[in-house]
DNA sequence: AAAGTTTGCTAACACATGTTAGTTGTTTTA
DNA sequence: TAAAACAACTAACATGTGTTAGCAAACTTT
């Protein structure tokens, strides 16, 4: 009968949940069972339900810790008194800091949130419109201060947030570049994309 | 007693295979059941195995069939005469259209083909490694023509594959703009952030 | 050390899943 | 039009699923 090990300040069910969040990101929140997590936990399926509710409310916590997340960037990126680019990078660099150091919570944020159910597919789906909209005004003034080349700005922001997911890909692969090579090449060939000569 | 309607040159597995295609691509593969596909398809469940050998036979299908139709092209475009930007912006504008056309099996073989099994998965999985690496090659060698910024290839690739599986986020909005000007939005973006200037 | 609380276990249930067997109806072929 | 082939149906099975009930062990508090 040995425990779920915690350390300070980290309950059992952040253990759950980060488990959780390798697992579906592995195999897809519905091809991963109960039963997979437990074994991955070291403990007996329904042990899990001490500390969580249900499955789903795994997916719960990880999309919504995530969009959290980057909506708290967003509000802080916005009320900086720099230029749009300056903005876009920015927001472009904590994408892809996220995306390397929390890999396994934002890529299942990403790909798994369809499996939510409503009322939290919807709300999910809201906080994802609008910060794209946010993202795209942000381009949009960008443009209008000829910083940034004319362009539809909702298609730039599908541009970007998905090549970022590509990092996934970078993940896998065995013979990776750097952190640092891979943050500063999608910079470049983002940025570069967007600016106006 | 309704059979599946069929028109010429299209078998009643080519129907099936096209509605598994839409629905692997709405709900997953996992959370697709071959129940869901029979309502789709207009049928009883075990009806559809007089067609099929099995639902991952489906998925099969769907993955080879877009991987097959990408390598041809790449066959194609690599024999051309035309600099490397023209050929990395000729296989842009294949993806993106091959991705507002047929939506849902590209979209499907991006996102689904790890419910793929061995040997399926191996060989999928190693045909598109080489596809990734000969689309790498041809920018490395418009880097050394001085055409391409220096960047390293293999993170181009990435960004552009990922990038442009967005357009799964242009199909599902509501307020499109039209798809030319999605494809010359996207070339400008992505072209625009490869180019040395 | 006793009492209370937390966390684990085994067993089981209800249900959805992919698939097969056997049969009946429908088209195509001879 | 009879025979052969095809394609649909109903029924069922085996398996895997998320989850609950009830109990036992291990901590925590008093």
């Amino acid at each position: 009968m040995a425990r779920i090990k915690t350390e300070k300040n980290i309950s059992r069910k952040d253990v759950i949940v980060a488990k959780a969040a390798a697992l579906f990101r592995e195999k897809g929140f519905k091809a991963a069972s109960m039963r997979d997590l437990a074994e991955s936990v070291g403990v007996e399926a329904a042990s899990l339900y001490n500390h969580i509710k249900s499955k789903i409310e795994l997916l719960h916590e990880i999309c919504f810790g995530v969009a959290n997340k980057f909506m708290h960037k967003m509000d802080e990126v916005e009320s900086e008194s720099i230029n749009s680019i300056a903005k876009v990078e920015k927001l472009l660099r904590f994408h892809i800091n996220e995306m390397v150091n929390h890999y396994e919570e934002v890529y299942v944020s990403d790909r798994e949130w369809k499996h939510l159910a409503d009322p939290y597919l919807s709300n999910f789906q809201n906080q994802r419109r609008i910060y794209r909209k946010r993202f795209a005004a942000i381009i949009e003034n960008g443009m209008r201060n000829n910083e940034i080349k004319k362009i539809d700005a909702p298609t730039a922001v599908l541009i970007m947030l998905h090549a970022i997911s590509g990092i996934e890909s970078w993940h896998r692969s065995t013979q990776k570049i750097s952190a640092e090579e891979l943050e500063e090449n999608m910079i470049t060939i983002l940025v570069g994309g967007l600016v106006s000569k």
